[in-house]
DNA sequence: TTTAGCACTCTCCACCCGAGAGTGCTAATT
DNA sequence: AATTAGCACTCTCGGGTGGAGAGTGCTAAA
């Protein structure tokens, strides 16, 4: 028995290949004969069936009974993305379809990020899920104060790459809006480009006014410190629910979940993708014995935005057996094409 | 055969009102016997099946087939909500937990919106949609530009009503902040409160900055004039997975389509939650002929918000077999909560 | 090392059958 | 006239059976 992954023959290596391509377009196990038929093997189908031998002792694929075809298992998925998958790249028709979408009336990241969802779930046939762009380090760019009704006032912080946050802040007395200007101003002076730390170790000033929207200003950017803070744009479910991996045993173990629960998702994308560099792109088979929820599914996700400045994440969510190559080739395009788009219009 | 609805007896509404909640308890047709067991009525089940015939007659309920028992149709669940539900109130601790979730910390419609989606979904078992409140009349409220790297500029532009928008400019010249401050200043002396039409009416100005930004605050205003624009908050879908209706025989028709695709989802809650007043729910039952993907669900809307100034929109979708009593009393407790919410930091 | 041949295994589907749930109808009762 | 007991009838559902067919594993030959 081989242990070694990388000896695998090439012969065996093709016969996997197609195992897992059959196999994601049919749903059903993998017959040697279909397999020299479909794909016109010059080899006969009980030789086919020897390799398939060595492969199910390899762990790479398995039976769902005896005398049933083969099934790719998790480790055969895996050691097929790291060794085997061949990116198909986008018919340059569609790419530039997609370009063309992006950059027609240049509307700006609200237009932009559900379109990526929409796109990545055309793309893939699966649920597509992207999260808006977060700053690295979070620093003070601009502040603005609004007087609206009484003591009430209208708080807009933007964050150096442009994050903007509101709140509304009740005021203990009522402020002019020329003062209210004017106190936004020195602000506007004197945090420009400060990061939170420096900013939480400024003397604290005792004008009741000051100290109040300081206060403001740092509890928004201790907000705008979680991963996912603000919106996360889905698309795609209806792809999916016709899928048996989704619908699941019951439904507390639906992988949908995991889009709903804040904290699980913060979980699986802090572990997974938060690691990787811009622009690439990781393969998360299975849940990897972590994720319960993903036993069948795999998750394919990407970071973009400008390295050690701003990043948000992309990716898709699907079932285990999924085209591979398709689905990689359309994350790491649509992750290219936001990359840009944000570099493009980037608040230093 | 009566042909008039309000003519039911007593009897017959109460075995209506029977079926319709175990019906929708137990999701099985519900037979004449178990309905006098279960609910301790005090007369035999031959009566009971003469007085479902008469109902049936009616087309209040059906049998799926000869000697099976009886489900309510469409018309059924119809009579139900109009004329015989009665609100089950939530339990006076679940009221005042909700209520606190959104009281704490008042951190502003960013955070309210997916909380009344998440509460809205535990408490119907359904999927809840909540969209952002929307001013009635799009006028201006305030800009700030903001520059950022070269020519580009960094737009904020606040609606009254407290929407926020952005964009970033590609100017056709560098500007220093001062200067774009000093813009920004005139337009919000100038433009304070005028509406879409006002500001369109405006004799053009020859300043290319001024030209331009103009045009930027016309584009925004038009965009905010869209029904759904923004953020749509979605909760509950796991809720929803394993419930046939929503799966439906093929996915092109699944009723979770109808959120995805933003034309639809605009097109439904035009037609029906816009015409009616702040706090009025309405229940759309199965489509109504009109959507085809609501078949066997249906959908309760109510709107939220201030009459005439600034409103959005919640709801729950669900299958046809709902808990219409708890489910209408959760959208208007949410309703209203978010109404007040919303009320008391209003931006005029 | 590859392959043809063949017996063997297991699934899938169609069919049947009996039990049971629930009705509709009729005749008796209130 | 309304209600009800009684009963025959209908239809579904679940289990069991059996045959067809798909696919394999093994052996022996090339």
């Amino acid at each position: 028995m081989k242990r070694n992954m990388t000896e695998l023959t090439s012969r065996q290596k093709i016969i996997l290949s197609l195992i897992v391509h059959e196999h994601t377009r049919t749903a059903q196990p993998v017959a040697s004969k279909s397999l020299i038929e479909d794909y016109g093997l010059q080899i006969s189908s009980a030789t086919v069936r020897n390799e398939m031998n060595t492969l199910a002792e390899l762990g790479f694929i398995r039976q769902p009974h005896t005398s049933a075809g083969r099934v790719p298992t998790e480790e055969g998925y895996r050691f097929f993305v790291s060794n085997l998958v061949q990116q198909t790249a986008l018919p340059s028709a569609t790419r530039n379809t997609i370009t063309h979408q992006f950059y027609q009336s240049r509307r700006g990241l609200d237009h932009w990020l559900p379109l990526a969802a929409s796109v990545l779930a055309n793309q893939s046939q699966a649920v597509s899920l992207v999260t808006a762009p977060h700053s690295e380090k979070i620093a003070f760019k601009h502040i603005e104060l609004i007087s609206t009704r009484g003591s009430q006032v209208l708080m807009v912080l933007v964050l150096v790459g442009g994050e903007i946050r509101q709140q509304i802040l009740a005021l203990d007395e009522i402020y002019s809006q020329e003062s209210l200007s004017e106190t936004a101003n020195q602000f506007n002076q004197n945090l420009e480009n400060k990061s939170l730390q420096q900013i939480e170790a400024l003397d604290s000033s005792l004008d009741p006014l000051v100290q109040q929207i300081l206060t403001a200003i740092l509890d928004q950017m201790h907000l705008s410190e979680e991963l996912v803070t603000g919106e996360l744009f889905l698309d795609g479910l209806s792809n999916v629910l016709s899928i048996p991996e989704f619908i699941a045993i019951n439904q507390e173990r639906s992988p949908l979940r995991l889009l709903e629960e804040r904290p699980m998702l913060n979980d699986l994308l802090s572990r997974t993708v938060l690691t990787e560099d811009i622009g690439g792109v990781q393969v998360l088979i299975g849940g990897e014995g972590t994720w319960q929820e993903l036993r069948d599914c795999s998750v394919i996700l990407t970071r973009y935005g400008i390295q050690d400045q701003l990043s948000g994440m992309l990716g898709i969510l699907g079932p285990m057996r999924m085209p591979y190559g398709q689905a990689i080739s359309a994350v790491r395009f649509v992750g290219d094409l936001l990359s840009d788009l944000v570099t493009d219009t980037l608040i230093e």
